[in-house]
DNA sequence: GTTCCTGCAAAATTTTTGCATCAGT
DNA sequence: ACTGATGCAAAAATTTTGCAGGAAC
């Protein structure tokens, strides 16, 4: 079974890209670099701050189209915690998943993966008769540091 | 057990609103009225195209305002589907949940509940220990007529 | 009469698009 | 060279805020 780490995952984008015939050079291969060395979710804002500050100069539009089509491709998934903005993380199709619990005091976001769910959400979607291509679950409370 | 209705949720939210000292003539009463009659989520633009319709008028500014109070209030959940809107819809706190199977292909959003969900979910806060004041379950893929 | 609410308009944010230029194969 | 990618700037869309007038109690 994938392990999913972030290294496999940009080897696996990259792989990906080529297989579509799309380059990943310049700008997208600097957003494919950076999502591979992350854990958890990131903000179009926030990676382009941080290609800033690793000297790269990349464009938010860029970044923009490229987590466009890394979306469209499955690689990355597209979160929302109710701040008004998007987060990206990155996804290995048919890897382990994980989800969010976000403090509605502090903001931290804490990650966390329950096999007993996945199998759970496959059976509903399974009764729904609905495919299964993603899902995205965030609990919002406090965290254990502000309780 | 509270079976949550929507007419219920219209009662509950007054209550609460005139609890906290809040009123609810005008706008804000109609944005209650209006969710009060959905079972689920609509975005902003939604409730105001549909208190138009209706012969209201009522400001958007308003519409915005009243749903972010209901937010902070807990009688409404904010859920976002990755279509760049957010979406709102009545929940009564401490009633049942619901969560949304979405539809890639044609948007068709699936309402559907399950009660041993939401015992797994409060387990997993509980491992975390992070308190939960909400939560929010998005199953993305193809709804049975598209497949 | 006082306090809160509302609508309009302006502003702030986030995201998308057009287009000329540049880079990868 | 050819095709696709990039960056800039402008546009579009969503959400928030300021403020003067109005409604509720």
């Amino acid at each position: 079974m994938a392990h999913g780490s972030a290294t496999e995952w940009e080897a696996a984008a990259r792989a990906a890209l080529k297989e579509g015939g799309h380059r990943a050079g310049g700008a997208r291969g600097a957003v494919v670099s950076l999502l591979g060395g992350q854990n958890c979710c990131l903000s179009a804002h926030e990676i382009s701050q941080a290609l800033h500050e690793s000297g790269g100069d990349v464009g938010i539009a860029s970044i923009y189209r490229a987590l466009e089509l890394l979306h469209g491709m499955g690689l990355v998934q597209r979160v929302e915690f109710g701040e008004g903005t998007a987060r990206y993380e990155p996804v290995i199709p048919g890897g382990e998943h994980h989800h969010h619990a976000v403090c509605e005091k502090c903001g931290r976001v804490t990650p966390f993966e329950d096999e007993r769910l996945e199998r759970q959400l496959e059976h509903l979607a399974g009764q729904l008769k609905h495919s299964m291509r993603g899902h995205d679950l965030v609990i919002r409370g406090e965290c254990s540091r502000c309780r």
